[in-house]
Formats: C-alpha cells, structure tokens, sequence
DNA sequence: GATGAATGAGGGTTCATTCAT
DNA sequence: GATGAATGAACCCTCATTCAT
C-alpha cells in the first residue's frame, strides 16, 4: 500500500506536465507547431512515448495544455488590470506594457498570442480563449467611451485595432527574430494609438 | 513528340504554374496549409505527381511560389502608393484600404500575408518579400516625419505597429471567420492611428 | 497488514475471480473479445491493473478462465442430462432446450461457445472442454443406435451435426443480434435432426 | 507517355489484388484474423507497406476483399443450384456437398463461412452477403413446402438449422483441424435433415 | 516530358506487462 | 498484497519523393 498519496500523485502529475509545458515550448520555439511530436516531447522529457499518454489524452490535449498555459498570465493580468480602478487609457498602456515586458523576458509566449488560423479548427478553446482577452479590452474601452474620454469610435473595431496591432507587432518582432524592451514600443504604439482615440473636447 | 521551342516550354511552364497557384490557393483556403499535399494539389491540376517535380523541387517550392504570386500584388501596391506624390498620411490610408479591400474580395490573401512564424525558418524568401514591403512604408513615414507632416517618432516603429494593426487585423479577422469590409475598419484604422501620428503643431 | 490466512487467501481469490468474470463478460457482450483490456477489466472491477497479474498470470489466463466459468455450466448440463436415464431422443431434446434457454436468457453464453478459431490455438483448453462435450453427446447417440432407437449412422457424425447444428444456429442468431426463445426454434430443429435419426423400424 | 496502358494497369492491380488475397489467406490460416498486419502482409506479398494503401483503403478494405473473394463462389454456388430446376431436396443436398468439397479443397474458405461476430460490426458487407445465401436457399425450402415434398415447418428456421448445421460442422472440423470429405459427411448430414423435413405423407 | 507505382520514414495511438514503492 | 506509472513493441496510416517505363 506504499504507492503515492493523493498528494504525491498531484505533484508528480504537476511535474510532468511541467515537463512536457517547458519541452513542449523549446521544440515549439525551435520548430514550430508542426515540428511537435510525441516522440519528441518525450525524448526530451526523458520518459517513452506510452508514458505522455498516461498524462494526455492525445496530442491535442498536449497542444491544449501548453497553449491555455502560456495564454493563462496574460488573460489573467488584462483581466486584472481591466477590473482595476485606473483610467481607461492608462488600462490600455498598462496591459500593453504587461504584455511587451512578458514577450521580452519569455520570447515563448508567442505560440500563444499567434493564432496559427487552420489549425485552430481542431482547437477551438484558443478562441474562446482569445475572445475572453477582447471582450474584457473591449469593456475598457467601452468605458473611456462612455466617461467621455475616448471618441464615440466602434468598440468592437477599436480592440481590435489594439489588439491586432500589439498582437501583429509581437508576430513581426519574432519573425525577425529580434524583440524590443517594451519601453522601446510601447509609449510610441500608444502615442498613436491614444493619440487618435482620446476625445480631443474632453 | 515534336521538341517544345524554348518559347513554348516557356508559356507550358507558366501555365503549369499558373494552375498550380490556382489550385493551391483552393485547396489552403478549404483546409489550410496542412491540407495541402502534393498529390491533392496534382489532383486539382489534373496531372500526375511527378510532374509536379518537373516544375517544382519539392513542397516548399510551391509554397514558396504560392505565397510570392500572393504577395507580389500587395507589395506591388505598397510601392506604388509609395512613389506615388500623395501626401504621407493619404499614403498610408490608401495602402490599408487596399489591403482591406483585397482581403476582402479574396480570403486567400491572409496565406502570404500571415506569418505563420515557425514555418518560416524553411521559408526565408517570405522574411524579405514582407521585409521589402516595410520598407516602402518606412519610406512614407520617414517623408511624413521629415516633411513635419508626422511627429518624431521612431519610423520603424512607427512602421511595425502601422503594418502590425493591418495584419493584426487581418488575422482577427481570419480568425473568426468573418471579414469586415474596408469602409468599416480602415476610417477607424487610421483616425487612430494618424490621429496619434500627425503633428498637432503643423 | 495482517496477513491472511490460507483460508482467507482462497476467499479472497475465490471474490477476486468472481468480479473479474462477471465484468468482463459484461466486456466482451458490449465490445466483444476485442474491446477486452486488462485495464478495462480492472477498472470494472475497481483494482489496479497490477492486481490482476496477481490473479492472473496473463491476458490469456483470464480469457480462459471466463471461457471455462462460462462453459461449465454448459456442460454440466449435458453431462447430467447424458447421465440420466431418459430416452435417448429425449435427452438430445433437453440439451438442446437447456442450450437455447440458457443463451436466451445471457447472451453471453455464446462467447463460450462458439469456437472463434483462430484464437484458438492460444486456447487449447477450449478445444478439451468442447470435446468433453462432445464425447457426452456421442454416447448418447450411441446408446441410442445401440438399443435400436437410432439408425446406423456414424455416431461422431451425428454428433457433429447436432452439436454443429445447435451451434451454428446460435451464431446466426448472434450475428442478427435477434434471438429466438428456445421453443421457437427446438421443437423444428428437433423434428429434423430426429425425424432423420430416429429408426423407422423401431 | 510509356507507363502502363489501361489493360496493363488493370491487370497490375489483379494481380496485386490476387497476390494479397493468397498472402492474406494464408496468414489467416496460420495466426487468425488477429494475426493479419499490413506489414505481415506487405512482407509476404514482397511490397512495402505504402504501396498496399495504393490497392486497398485501409485494412478494412483488406479483410473485406479477403472475404468477399472468398465467400463469392459459395454464395455462387448456391445461387446457382437454387436456381435450377432440380428437386429441392436435391437442391439442398447439392448445395451442402459443394460446400464441404470446396472447403475439403481449400481449408482458407471457412475463413468466410465463419462469422466472428464482433469484429462484425465493421464489416455489414459480411452480414449482407450471408444473408443472400440465406434468403436463395430459404425460397428452395419454402419451394419445398409449397409443392408439398416439405413438412410445413418455419422456412426461416429450417433455413437456420440447414446453414447452421453445415457452417457449425466445418467450424468444428476446423478446430479439430481434420477435414471429413464430403461424401463422409453429407449422406448422413442429409439423411439426418431430409429425413425429418421430407412430408412422409408426400 | 509525363506518369504513377513504389517506397519508407515518420506520426499518433493502444495496451499487455513490469516493478519500484 | 496492492498499486499504477512507466515501458516499448506493435499497429494503422500518410505523404513527400523517386524512378523505371
């Protein structure tokens, strides 16, 4: 009756999947979603192949596991910083900065803000994923339109524009392969961005 | 078989390519890049696989052929807004408006225009053709800036988020599978951003 | 953990058994053979997949031991029937009726008997139990010929028939997944066999 | 323009199809249908494993072919004497002789007479062609009790009983792994069932 | 030049079995 | 004794690529 405590079969479970999460993303960043297998995971988790399934149900659940992850911090800091107290465009420069700063330190991060759109048909949790990001930018903006600090601009188009530009430029950054501080882009992106979008009367 | 005069080879290759694109283009939009396979490609031209390798080296060259004969029209736009004698911010106006108008009229367009980042390591030639297109709008940018028309912001920048928005956009919108057209998004576009971008004092 | 006594360790093997052969006839009625796992097993059974090896030598252990727990009753039956003092066209009848009583009333009954052949040769148990079966059925087919109630026929024969006959018919049923009650199908099937068994001159 | 004209082609893929069919049998002869890989098979016939799914859809289409081919000629057979115009319970007597000689020729066709029930659930096409044989020999019964040589018994039943004496025999003779000839099984086969269907009163 | 049959390297997945705890 | 994590062999299937015709 020795075995593991429901404790220990936690921790053990945490810690493979810490594995794969951490081995997953270096293959990802390497050689890209399609340069992701099994076989590959395992070897470099260092257990067989048969031993990931005791863990995943399939690869999707792999892919899953490591982009809900990653995606995670980042929903939860715009969720947070959304539900605070600051101004509407301070909200927007903070989560900006948030992001630009993670991208920085973890260049990783990517895999999880790039849709990598016709894979997504199998992987339909990245959206929703994806949505709840918007619609709580969204409700920021909503807000500055509503307080009279933003323009009466579409809500809808305007996160989009926000999100599509901090999104496109973190896509073109790793395409180059080089990523800027986040003090390097964001006051500028949000010069331009505020710029247009405060209301001027206000 | 008469022999073929280099001129007939010629015009033979190019419609065989021509085909290709065609069909290729068909088969990434229904399922995407990982749908697309030598044989269904063959399949659609109505030829036999090997003689795909008569026109092609090998997979990555037809994409590679696909994504260029994609691109080549959008960058041919760029530059030609670009060299045109409009003013910086009608420029980039214009640029973003036919970008939205194409994507608009042919999905097919986000292949060549999404990164698709961790393919690329196969795919540099996509590095420079996107590369060659930033730079046309730097140009813009630059003029627009030293012309007092811009702020003095860093043109690259300045760049990446105007490209990255566009793109950003785009993307969202392949995404969720539902394409806005080019009078919806582009005002809104570029009052954000030019209203950020222009020089208040000039 | 108290040790158990020789007694106990019997029991205990004795329930451990039991639950093995009821869920995994459950099993193989729902998945049939080919959806038995030694998982799926212990899951039902509600032990680890280890325990079982302590029950068990190996798959084919089980499989035999749920096959002969499933035959024995069968042909104790026949064995009892062949025993008793009624006549011998009577006691090919209650056979039959047992048989086709038996397997309407569990369908599972019929993963003893039919032969699936080609497993066979992992299972040569199963061809001892069926014969044991069988050499029953042939001396009452012989006691019959002897005492003149049955024709000149060759006993092994008959025997093939009629047990071939009994059983083919529940693989046809098995296969329609339609089964007949026992007095649907007995009574004609008795009419046959022993219309052309029995001896006209008797 | 060399390759394999339309005929060569065809006959290319007859004699694939016809090298897997031998290979095939004779591997279910020996290890069962379990035993069947497509790389067991790739290696008998000589060809790598690809070039299999070049003749067949997956292995499904394997084992069907298998059976089908197989079962063809008896379902043949016996449609063939139904149709004649011999008496019917000539008719049933040739059927069942025709039967045991071929399977006494080539032991691989119980291959197709055995019914392995739960792998049938991928395979209707199995139940669909037994199903023909049935109804073809279950009109010579209902002939025969229509002209009056039968008794008035369920044609469906008696039909049962006929085909499940013959397919149960040759199982039986198949796990016994000795084959009676026909003429040392039909007689008796025959006089056993004849003699209970014919209408003594005929 | 065209053809398409053949190849064979993977990829994902399942499962009987082992063994340290 | 019980456990269940780990194993690894096997299986089915796909597809880019080659090459004899």
């Amino acid at each position: 009756m020795a075995r593991y405590s429901e404790k220990q079969k936690a921790a053990l479970d945490a810690l493979m999947k810490d594995d794969v999460y951490r081995h997953a993303m270096e293959i990802i960043k390497t050689d890209g979603l399609g340069g992701l297998t099994m076989e590959g995971i395992a070897a470099a988790v260092g257990v067989s192949r048969g031993t990931l399934y005791n863990y995943f149900a399939d690869k999707d659940a792999v892919i899953d596991y490591v982009e809900e992850r990653t995606f995670d911090p980042v929903l939860g800091a715009i969720q947070e910083i959304s539900k605070s107290d600051l101004e509407p465009d301070l909200k927007l420069t903070r989560i900006a900065n948030w992001i630009f700063t993670a991208v920085y330190e973890d260049s990783a991060l990517i895999i999880a803000l790039s849709p990598v759109k016709h894979e997504m048909k199998r992987h339909p949790c990245k959206i929703e994923r994806r949505n709840k990001a918007m619609r709580s930018i969204e409700e920021i903006v909503r807000d500055g339109i509503d307080s009279g600090a933003f323009k009466r601009l579409s809500p809808v188009v305007v996160t989009e524009i926000y999100v599509g530009s901090i999104f496109g430029m973190i896509e073109s950054m790793s395409l180059n392969g080089e990523f800027y501080r986040a003090d390097a882009v964001v006051p500028t992106l949000m010069e331009l961005l505020l710029g247009g979008l405060r209301n001027p009367r206000h």
